[in-house]
DNA sequence: CGCTTGCTTCGAGTGCGCTCGAAGGTCCTA
DNA sequence: TAGGACCTTCGAGCGCACTCGAAGCAAGCG
């Protein structure tokens, strides 16, 4: 068993631009992870990893002449963007679907799209929602930090 | 990244609510509400009710002299007050700990403060992690919009 | 009077997203 | 030759947040 790496993924700093992806452990051409090293990166159990391929959540993974998965760059920016999506909300059947588009082909660019700006809607709305849990947050701190604890009356 | 400035004003209202107090179906006098009423207000289930108040997630819910619960509008809020950090992922062990904070009395001020400030950094995070997200959808919705199907490159 | 709505307790079921273990195998390196 | 990392399949388990039904009873209304 493989002690797992302490440093998580998301010390990737600065890089503030989604778009280069982030910075990979090794660059292109010498890209070959194994799952372990996978796991360590992402924090994802190999367990989980297998699991994500199992249910066609990985567009697809490499395997070495014997078998094993040899994971690239590319997969691991994938992960990344599972992980982001992940926490939007987005549920893991949505993300098979946005996965098997890929496999699909160039001809699914339309509905990829789609489904990315429907995402991002729904992105969007989770902002304004939590803007708004931020006022009512605030509003009650603010309550709390003025009021005595002998306070005339009772707050929630 | 976009942080709203909350200035709560100073309005020392002293209510449980946020800046905008949602409207109540009823003045405040009248605000007895059957569970059924808040079921339909709330869009939760009895069952979901009156597991909130088993569970410890309601601080008090006032009976009628036969039994049945009386919501009042100051419960209403409070429910307000639970979906909103439902969305902000907070778990239900955390909102009960909080309500019994509620139910503690006016010592628990403090620690109240504590509790909502530290959600309070959670949902900043939260926001900033769905702009990082958002940052990667825009690049990606970019990408297939400007790209013709038999792109040279293929996109995740 | 019957119907609806509510009450209680108990306990089982659901859906999601993992999470883990076992069994039995291959391959590589020290 | 031993150990470890990997592979496969199968299937069970878990934590969360509900979600629901059933049984049996009380109250309110039209």
């Amino acid at each position: 068993m493989t002690v797992i790496e302490s440093t998580p993924a998301a010390t990737r700093t600065i890089d503030v631009c989604a778009a280069p992806p982030p910075r990979h452990p090794r660059p292109d051409g010498q890209d070959h992870y194994t799952i372990s090293e996978v796991a360590a990166w992402t924090g994802l159990t190999a367990h989980t990893l297998r699991w994500y391929e199992r249910i066609g959540l990985m567009p697809h993974v490499d395997r070495s002449a014997t078998g094993q998965r040899r994971f690239t760059n590319r997969d691991l920016d994938w992960l990344s963007l599972v992980g982001k999506l992940r926490l939007t909300g987005m549920s893991v059947a949505a993300m098979v679907r946005y996965a098997e588009l890929v496999r699909e082909g160039d001809h699914t660019f339309d509905e990829r799209r789609a489904l990315l700006e429907a995402t991002r809607r729904d992105v969007l709305a989770r902002i304004t929602e939590l803007h708004e849990t931020l006022a009512v947050l605030d509003y009650k701190i603010d309550f709390y930090a003025g009021a005595r604890p002998a306070s005339e009356r009772t707050a929630r």
